[in-house]
DNA sequence: CTAGGGTTAG
């Protein structure tokens, strides 16, 4: 502790010489998903003193109220503070949940000592909060069941099964369709079903997906047109537009088809790279008596994007016109960012015109590519222009829009304006989601700003935002580069007991720095966790 | 749920 006060006071005077205006921050220590006990361990950088690779403890003053704010109501920060009473549900239910208990059986007993009431509301928002973390989210939705007068939505239900899903708990996640039917009650929807379809393509189980659907009328549910292309739009979205194929074969007797039936499929061999089958479904499609669409055209100029043969777009947009087919916003915007994206930026912008000339309106998307492809070539101001602008067009950032101002600031290390940018989401009521922090977080490993680090992964719990595998990995990656071991490890032990499996690279290249730093009993830690990885983890 | 999210770095 006596290192800390230290080398904060050296560190606070080292800065207050370049700027008397910066304000240091003294809390925000812990991750605050990690247990009490491994806190413990966690911050090294106060006990190391390391002055060759501190970590930079201060924010920008405009934004260090904002910062502070988001300290007051974490749990884990306030234990001595009496904010219990102010603490809602949300906060109660999430502290019980940080315990991390091993099996959702022994979170029901936890939840069953404590006095908090199961309402819809709380527990929608608690599953989106642990929509990556199976164990808190079974238990809660389990113990919930059990409390009088209170019953899930179908909608509630359907979340669960997304999340069994999502975590490759296909077994769990059959039984809990099951128990939906037992319901009788009309529970089971295609809703239901087509979240089933979509996470069995995903983990790869194409048969298995479909013959969810044939299983469809089992729960109730009808084969119809729509049902089909969910699954048709499944399985050519997770990498098997064959499957799709075959399922459009055996089907289309006995189904009614619709335009978008053949787009998906062209869609998906045009994603597949394979043109000559897109042509054939598209020829296909006229045979069966529908007309080619703009969506039809736009994939078609998708894949000639993919293949940065711009030249067949041009005919395309050709041909689009012959046919009477107006190109729409998506259009514009696929045929713009590939030319941008391909270092063509006066032709990109020559799109944009065209666009505007043709009398077709941009949309949020359309400007988040703009900007985007702006910045990739350098031209920030003009960048910074085109989104001020397009709300002077009525056309009001979104998600995507701001995740793109926000990559750009971040890759430049423009910390300020990065979180001033999530600040103003936050004033525009925009929600950020996983695409959006991850650049802000990489940024904070690169530059070891431990506390902003830790501020952003509690904006995210605030905002229900549960990370995923692929953000600890780049959490484990940015800390390992930075250094930062013992926190690297936290992430990765975290991971795991999510019963997520990290990439092999990810573990390797923490095993190596671990080494280098001849951290033998972490390795040995790490190691021996990996080795227990692959068994799926029971829940 | 028919098309627009732009790398995991060195």
């Amino acid at each position: 502790m006596l290192a800390k006060h230290k080398f904060l006071r050296l560190f606070r005077y080292h800065h207050s010489q370049k700027n008397p205006n910066i304000k240091p921050l003294r809390h925000l220590i812990c991750n605050p998903f990690c247990t009490a006990t491994e806190s413990q361990e966690l911050p090294s950088w106060i006990k190391s003193s390391d002055t060759k690779n501190p970590d930079e403890d201060f924010v920008i003053p405009s934004l260090a109220s904002w910062v502070e704010s988001y300290k007051l109501h974490e749990p884990r920060l306030a234990i001595n503070i009496s904010s219990e009473k102010t603490d809602t549900d949300i906060d109660r239910l999430s502290k019980i949940l940080k315990n991390r208990y091993p099996s959702p059986d022994e979170v029901v007993q936890a939840l069953d000592g404590s006095c908090l009431s199961a309402t819809t509301g709380l527990i929608e928002q608690i599953l989106r909060r642990f929509s990556n973390d199976l164990v808190p989210a079974l238990g809660v939705f389990t113990w919930a069941k059990t409390q009088t007068g209170y019953r899930h939505t179908p909608e509630i239900y359907n979340s669960m099964v997304d999340i069994l899903g999502k975590g490759k708990r296909f077994d769990l996640m059959w039984d809990l369709v099951r128990e939906m039917d037992d319901l009788n009650d009309g529970y089971v929807t295609l809703a239901t079903m087509g979240k089933i379809m979509r996470r069995l393509a995903r983990g790869g189980k194409y048969d298995d997906a479909v013959e969810a659907f044939r299983g469809l009328d089992k729960f109730g549910v009808t084969r119809d047109a729509m049902a089909m292309n969910l699954l048709m739009d499944a399985l050519a979205k997770e990498k098997s537009v064959e499957h799709a194929y075959e399922v459009f074969c055996e089907f289309k007797d006995c189904t009614p088809l619709n335009t978008g039936t053949f787009n998906i499929l062209i869609y998906g061999w045009c994603k597949a790279r394979k043109l000559e089958d897109a042509e054939r479904t598209m020829d296909e499609m006229k045979k069966h008596g529908f007309v080619p669409d703009v969506v039809s055209y736009t994939s078609f100029i998708e894949h000639y994007c993919h293949e940065k043969d711009f030249r067949k777009i041009d005919e395309i947009f050709q041909e689009m016109q012959e046919k009477g087919c107006k190109p729409n916003a998506v259009t514009y915007t696929i045929a713009m960012h590939a030319l941008g994206k391909a270092k063509q930026i006066n032709e990109a912008l020559e799109v944009y015109a065209k666009m505007k000339s043709d009398g077709c309106l941009p949309d949020a998307k359309f400007y988040s590519s703009l900007i985007f492809i702006l910045s990739k070539a350098g031209r920030t101001k003009d960048a910074n222009e085109i989104f001020e602008d397009m709300k002077k067009h009525g056309v009001m950032p979104d998600v995507l829009t701001y995740t793109t101002m926000i990559s750009f600031a971040c890759e430049h290390s423009r910390e300020e304006d990065a979180l001033k940018l999530l600040q103003k989401m936050e004033e525009d009521s925009c929600k950020p989601n996983l695409k959006t922090y991850a650049p802000l977080l990489k940024m904070c490993c690169k530059k070891r700003r431990m506390k902003v680090l830790n501020f952003l992964l509690i904006h995210m719990f605030r905002n229900d935002v549960s990370i995923d595998a692929g953000t600890y990995a780049l959490l484990v990656r940015g800390l390992c580069m930075s250094g930062k071991l013992e926190l690297a490890c936290s992430f990765f032990k975290e991971m795991v007991s999510k019963g997520m499996v990290p990439m092999n690279a990810t573990y390797k290249m923490l095993v190596e720095e671990l080494n280098k730093k001849s951290m033998g009993e972490a390795k040995e830690q790490i190691e021996k966790l990996m080795s227990q990885v692959k068994p799926q983890e029971s829940v």
